[in-house]
RNA sequence: GGCGACGUGGCCAAGUGGUAAGGCAGGAGUCUGCAAAACUCUCAUCAUGGGUUCAAUUCCCAUCGUCGCCUCCA
């Protein structure tokens, strides 16, 4: 079974093959750091780390970079109201934002790199496009021509003219097309400012994402992401920019997913209608954060309520159901009702592949991953004992842990709480016996408001922390 | 104005030219002292109007609506 994504650049999806076998290099664009990370930047961080996870399933190396853009308008602007150094706050909200992915299960990046760790590679790929004619310099500024680029727009799907029409910003005069980005910004007093050969500046948003592609990664790449956002200009610039010096393909694959929306309107910091990570997490599990995702389709927006996040969270308890032991006192299911246990657990690993398989399709997936919850919880309640369970439950915690799923109980278990609160189950178990039911009850009520959940069966109780 | 995406049950959301996965919520049961959990059963003809076809939710056209990009943005 072949891998397919759907593929930015073709519009359709593509079978995935790699410039070298068995080997990924993949590309994400991470945050310009000036502000704290939202929903929009989890959602993305997460498909990407989904994407990821499932490549390196299927038996993939994945080199895996994505950056921080670290020197821009934004965050200088910021610094200055806050009368603090742009490079300390950059490296506060990348501080934040690393914790902010660990949080949510992300696996680390390969790489991080930051623009302003590769200034000499971004200069010396702004002289190349200035040496083939692809680029221009104005007063200590460069500008990329777009005009020099007879692709120009492959990526969006525009062309040079149709984007012209309707545009209401002001152009500048000094650029050949209106369409010309900058490569190069000469700086101005008090700005963060490194030596060139146009004079003091700062790279261009654009070419930090080519040039780190081209240390970290080389001039080809497999698979090139971010948000649909990026799309135009972004993207559009980075192929342009590239392959201008290279003349061979720059990404295979571009992958984009949908955007984080919050009241029909998206989630953005320009906007200021933002929930950030942080608030999040401080009222939900990670998991919370990424079945969410994993609920939908990467490519599709994500709009953010209280509603859906309580959905999320009960679909999550289910998913927690599955991890349960057997339950007191059972015999065992038979050989006949184990083979059928373990062919539907292999069904659904193939299901959960074939789904994957798909462009990533993950809500087909979660699809066959609730059948296989269904099934452990049948043999559970048919009388399953822990080791025969184990066997189902561990294509199942394959199966999430590829998602990237932690599915962890509270992690309150194993403390000297323990020992209490057996003891309070086991004097509960002879006021039952004395069928004094005011008590009991009493002692389930008030653990529960203290977050341990008793549950009764006819052959014992059980207790866990509440998640 | 241009480019693109989308509109599936109360909510979230897959999917296919031959009468629609999964989750949440709801209803009815089993179990239970009760509760909870789990299990069983149940719950849609796919925005609207045309067209193509033996057959369309799935293809084409139109209309309405929503969203994204065209300016910094994951």
């Amino acid at each position: 079974m072949a891998l397919r994504i759907y593929n930015t650049l073709t519009r359709k999806k593509d079978e995935f093959t790699t410039i070298e076998p068995g080997k990924v290099r993949m590309y994400v664009c991470g945050p310009t750091v000036y502000a704290d990370a939202h929903l929009g930047h989890a959602m993305s961080a997460l498909v990407f780390d989904i994407a990821r996870r499932y490549l390196e399933y299927k038996g993939y190396d994945v080199r895996y970079v994505m950056n921080f853009t670290d020197v821009d308008d934004k965050i200088i602007n910021k610094a200055n109201e806050l009368g603090v150094d742009p490079f300390g706050l950059a490296d506060q909200y990348i501080a934040g934002y690393k914790r902010n992915l660990e949080a949510l299960n992300i696996e680390p990046a390969t790489v991080n790199p930051r623009a302003t760790n590769d200034m000499p590679q971004i200069i010396e790929m702004i002289q190349k496009l200035i040496d083939n004619e692809s680029a221009y310099v104005v007063d200590g500024d460069v500008y990329y021509s777009v005009e020099a680029d007879p692709d120009y727009g492959k990526l969006s799907g525009r062309s040079l003219e149709t984007m012209n029409a309707g545009s209401r910003i002001q152009v500048d005069e000094r650029k050949e097309h209106p369409m010309d980005f900058a490569l190069w910004k000469s700086a101005k007093p008090g700005e963060p400012a490194w030596d060139s050969p146009w004079g003091k500046g700062r790279p261009g948003w654009h070419i930090e994402c080519s040039a780190m592609n081209m240390v970290h990664l080389g001039e080809q790449i497999d698979i090139h992401g971010g948000g649909n956002d990026l799309i135009f200009p972004h993207h559009e610039n980075e192929i342009a920019q590239t392959e201008s010096i290279t003349h061979k393909p720059f990404a295979r694959f571009w992958m984009h997913n949908g955007m984080m929306g919050l009241k029909d309107e998206k989630m953005s910091k320009s906007v200021g209608n933002m929930v950030t990570i942080d608030q999040f997490l401080r009222e939900h599990p990670g998991d919370v954060m990424r079945l969410w995702v994993l609920n939908g389709s990467y490519r599709s927006p994500l709009t953010y309520n209280e509603a859906v996040i309580e959905q999320t969270t009960q679909g999550y308890k289910r998913l927690l159901s599955a991890k349960k032991g057997a339950l007191p006192g059972v015999t065992g299911l038979s050989a006949s009702e184990m083979t059928k246990l373990e062919e539907a657990a292999n069904s659904t690993r193939q299901a959960f592949v074939e789904a994957m398989d798909d462009d990533f399709n993950t809500s087909l997936a979660m699809a066959a991953i609730y059948e296989l919850v269904k099934v452990i919880n049948q043999a559970r309640t048919d009388g399953a004992n822990d080791a025969q369970l184990g066997i189902a439950q561990t294509v199942f915690n394959e199966l999430t842990n590829t998602l990237g799923l932690t599915l962890e109980e509270e992690a309150t278990s194993g403390t000297s709480a323990d020992a209490f609160i057996d003891l309070l189950v086991a004097l509960r178990r002879d006021l039952r016996a004395e069928k004094n039911w005011a008590m009991s009850d009493k002692i389930r009520d008030e653990l529960k408001v203290l977050g341990v959940i008793l549950e009764d069966s006819k052959d014992g109780t059980t207790w866990s922390w509440e998640n």
